[in-house]
DNA sequence: GAAGATTGAGTGGTCAATCTTC
DNA sequence: GAAGATTGACCACTCAATCTTC
């Protein structure tokens, strides 16, 4: 007789609950602290972030996408928005006509270090401050299986 | 000499950006799920889990609010939501005239009913599924870590 | 026709201001 | 004045439709 599974096992369900939560208090934290300091949301610093890192301070908007797990329309959404604020320029592709590239400014350097260290202290603060080094490893393995095979 | 610390030590930053990533895909899942079959976001869903485990399936907004760890907007906004599709009715509180009390409707217990099935599916598939009950145990008590004391 | 990207409408959320009752 | 709750403006994101180039 199988098991009817309509729900969850309760204690699965507390760990979800759990996970949801832990989740939701930092990056609460960081909108906050990001959009108080330096006006702008976590997703968009995870934006600026990823184009600081790559080679050239420049991806294609697909790319981007990839490396942040966004969809298309969230990319270009948010591009848009940056290049406003003047952190973010668009150009065109030489390569492939339909592709697009969002880079950052100067300015957009800027406003990523002005604001990297209010998210530093608020993720010592609020995980691993909380976590020894053992721990931090097996919460992000932890994670990895989960979200390894995508 | 202390360290700059403007920037977290790199493990640290691939174990929150996992944790986010983790997050994401199975919160994003549950999202699509639930507004394909059901025509709500998770969070409507919780709000109205949180309704049928309470006593009298009704609770206080500011209850609501913390159990639920939400704003009292959002609340506010979310009942709105869910009075507008049946599922919630707002009524007076007897003892606090400036209380509201947020009361599942019938229908509303019949979309949490026919919504759990598909939410309790894809949790098992993205996550319990993928973890030992060991691994599940252990990320709830490191999450439990992060969240204790709020 | 498929891939890269944008657009606009609709929705869920935040924040600050407000109203009422304690 | 503080607490409970709502409101409205604004913002980020989703989804479906569209446009252009491959």
């Amino acid at each position: 007789m199988a098991k009817p599974h309509f729900r969850l096992a309760h204690d699965y369900e507390a760990t979800w609950e759990r996970f949801n939560l832990a989740f939701q208090l930092v990056e609460t934290a960081l909108d906050q602290r990001l959009q108080r300091e330096s006006g702008m949301p976590h997703a968009y610093y995870r934006v600026l972030a990823a184009l600081a890192e790559s080679p050239r301070g420049a991806l294609r908007m697909g790319d981007l996408a990839g490396t942040l797990h966004f969809s298309q329309s969230r990319v270009a959404h948010s591009v848009t928005a940056l290049e406003r604020k003047g952190w973010v320029v668009r150009e065109q592709c030489a390569t492939d006509r339909r592709g697009q590239i969002a880079a950052l400014t100067e300015g957009g350097r800027g406003a990523l270090d002005r604001a990297a260290k209010g998210r530093a202290d608020e993720l010592r603060r609020l995980v691993f401050d909380r976590l020894s080094p053992k721990q931090a490893a097996r919460l992000g393995s932890l994670c990895e299986t989960l979200v390894s095979g995508l």
